[in-house]
DNA sequence: GTTGCTGCAAAAAGTTTGCAGGACG
DNA sequence: CGTCCTGCAAACTTTTTGCAGCAAC
């Protein structure tokens, strides 16, 4: 049913290269490269597909636009630098999570961002206010 | 400077009184009935400089769209309900998530958010399931 | 009496949809 | 070769902005 096009192939490698999760307009100008006369509505819809067959993820952060990334990295969470706004992934993960919630509540997911500053900006702000 | 006017004070009481968060939307329906001629942009106007203040908080959870809810809770997080959509507050919160991240990275915030059944929505499958 | 705030409408920004032609199987 | 997918443009949705009049201080 589903068809292996030559879009879906190119944004699946963008999202798999990609070091960060990346946004529809950052997916589309990668994958351009690669498909020169690739649109948004095919980005937007390719997107759409990957996600139902699991392929990859969104990731949203609050007052951010959302970013896909793929499914292939397992279970993580994000970490968001305030100052380059640049986000990160996080191995760790807290085992007991689900019992922040009152027992009568079922927890099936849950979802962390931590917010701060990176290794780059955090040295770059001490080296310009310490030595 | 900012001067206190009725819009502002009518979005700050609904939401005050609000048992969840809200949507723009919601917020326009409810001001409205205090503030009969209040229009959208105002809303959206108003939630900007309360959020500015930090008489507010955005709640965002991936794939809805953003809610407000009073500062007036404190530190809190958020549960959301596959079944019924609906958004509930968590009072715990794990002390020790700071590091979850390497250390190379300098955590100011965070942010948790639960998915799964609610208490009503748990008792509607378990009812019609087992007894 | 100033000046910021409001309501309305128009504009932006982000995402979706309709349609004719092209690529996949 | 049928039909799903693509590219383009238009439509939608959500949020922002411009502007004349009004309300807060």
């Amino acid at each position: 049913m589903e068809r292996v096009t030559q879009q879906k192939l190119a944004i699946a490698a963008v999202l798999e290269a990609a070091e960060s999760p990346l946004t529809p307009p950052e997916i589309l100008t990668r994958a351009a490269k690669l498909v020169p006369r690739l649109g948004v509505a095919t980005v937007y819809r390719a997107l759409r597909s990957l996600r139902k067959d699991k392929k990859i993820v969104v990731v949203e952060i609050p007052g951010e636009p959302p970013r896909y990334e793929t499914a292939t990295r397992g279970h993580h969470h994000h970490f968001f630098c305030n100052d380059c706004r640049k986000v990160f992934e996080v191995p760790e993960c807290p085992a007991k999570l689900a019992e922040l919630a009152p027992p009568e509540f079922q927890v099936q997911d849950h979802e962390i961002i931590l917010y701060g500053k990176c290794p780059d900006c955090r040295t770059r702000r001490n080296v310009s206010a310490a030595d």
